[in-house]
DNA sequence: TTACCCGGGTTTTTTACGTCA
DNA sequence: TCTGACGTAAAAAACCCGGGT
């Protein structure tokens, strides 16, 4: 399959939100020991939320579905357009009331969920194909924003977050366990789209830059090779002056460059540059030395990929 | 050692969309 | 112009496997 790295799969990821910003780091796991009450109220209202939708649904069908599902902030792609005309037919709504499975939570009855015995399946569904064979559920979209909601609040589910999800869907834990796991597995393939984009960008500019240095050093060398000072009367012009911080030359100016009409070209001001990185004398660093501010900023930070509520990196 | 969970990769199914007769 | 069959790409659900705890 062809890898899709277009400005429509970024504007999703970016669309999406990804429910990270609020959340922190996909790492932060949420398995610790029972469920948050935040967690369950979270769940609870959206919940109650899907069944008011659901019922109005009938009435209003998917324009009204979708309006309600936009007001209650949620993006909704083609696809969930889609699930949302199907969810909100007569026929889903026994999917959603159908029972739980219980609570499988040992391998044994996991086989049994793998193998989709006691999952919910249709009647047609189970006079299609018999027993065995993979046989896809497509969530709909009352269970697809429940579920994304509950994403919102945390990306990973603990047992007893897991069973009470499922038990609310009326799906099997294994099924909202996968689906935790594929929406993990989107959400960090759109971050490395972003990411790629990112350093796409970087590196345009660090070409850019390293164009501007190249022309510098052509100047430089050609000021030197020129005739000698005998010839032409020392005037201010001919004083080449360098900034000591950032060793960018004045070039040929008759009168300094505003950068360089103070003595100290970068003047005492506050800055929340490292001094290190401003190169020690300097406490601010001018436009030409922020070539790439972030990249210094970044500097506090471990790696730039581990600031994991970066779904867009700020410097686009 | 065992059970469980997760990430990464893959397969399978569904859906939307364009093309053509 | 409309329609249905067909092919294709994309997305999503499910699965498998290896590693970590």
């Amino acid at each position: 399959m062809m890898p899709r790295t277009s400005g429509a799969s970024l504007d999703l990821g970016l669309s999406l939100g990804l429910g990270l910003t609020s959340q922190g780091s996909l790492s932060s796991s949420t398995t610790t020991a029972g469920s948050s009450s935040p967690w369950a109220a979270a769940l609870s209202s959206v919940v109650a939320d899907v069944a008011r939708a659901r019922a109005d649904a009938h009435a209003l069908y998917h324009a009204s579905a979708s309006a309600a599902a936009a007001a209650a902030g949620l993006d909704l792609d083609p696809a969930d357009r889609a699930a949302m005309r199907a969810s909100t037919s007569p026929d889903s709504a026994a999917a959603l009331s159908s029972g739980a499975s219980g609570d499988n939570s040992n391998k044994r009855d996991r086989e049994l969920e793998r193998t989709g015995s006691g999952g919910v399946r249709s009647d047609e569904e189970d006079g299609a194909d018999g027993a065995g064979g993979r046989k896809k559920l497509r969530l709909s979209k009352d269970q697809a924003a429940v579920l994304e909601e509950c994403f919102k609040t945390h990306s990973t589910l603990n047992p007893k977050q897991k069973l009470a999800l499922a038990t609310r869907l009326g799906l099997r834990p294994r099924q909202v366990e996968v689906w935790f796991q594929n929406r993990r597995a989107r959400t960090k393939l759109k971050q490395t789209e972003v990411d790629c984009e990112y350093l796409k960008r970087w590196c345009e500019r660090l070409a850019d830059e390293n164009k501007r240095l190249e022309k510098e050093l052509a100047d430089l060398r050609a000021l030197k090779a020129a005739p000698s000072p005998a010839a032409q009367p020392a005037s201010p012009a001919a004083t080449l002056t360098m900034c000591p911080c950032c060793r960018r030359v004045a070039a040929t100016a008759a009168t300094p460059t505003k950068h360089h009409q103070q003595q100290q070209c970068h003047p005492k001001s506050s800055s929340s540059l490292p001094a290190a990185a401003a190169g020690g004398a300097c406490s601010v660093v001018p436009s030409h030395c922020q070539f790439f501010p972030a990249a210094v900023d970044r500097t506090s930070q471990s790696t730039w990929n581990t600031a994991a509520p970066l779904v867009t990196r700020e410097l686009f």
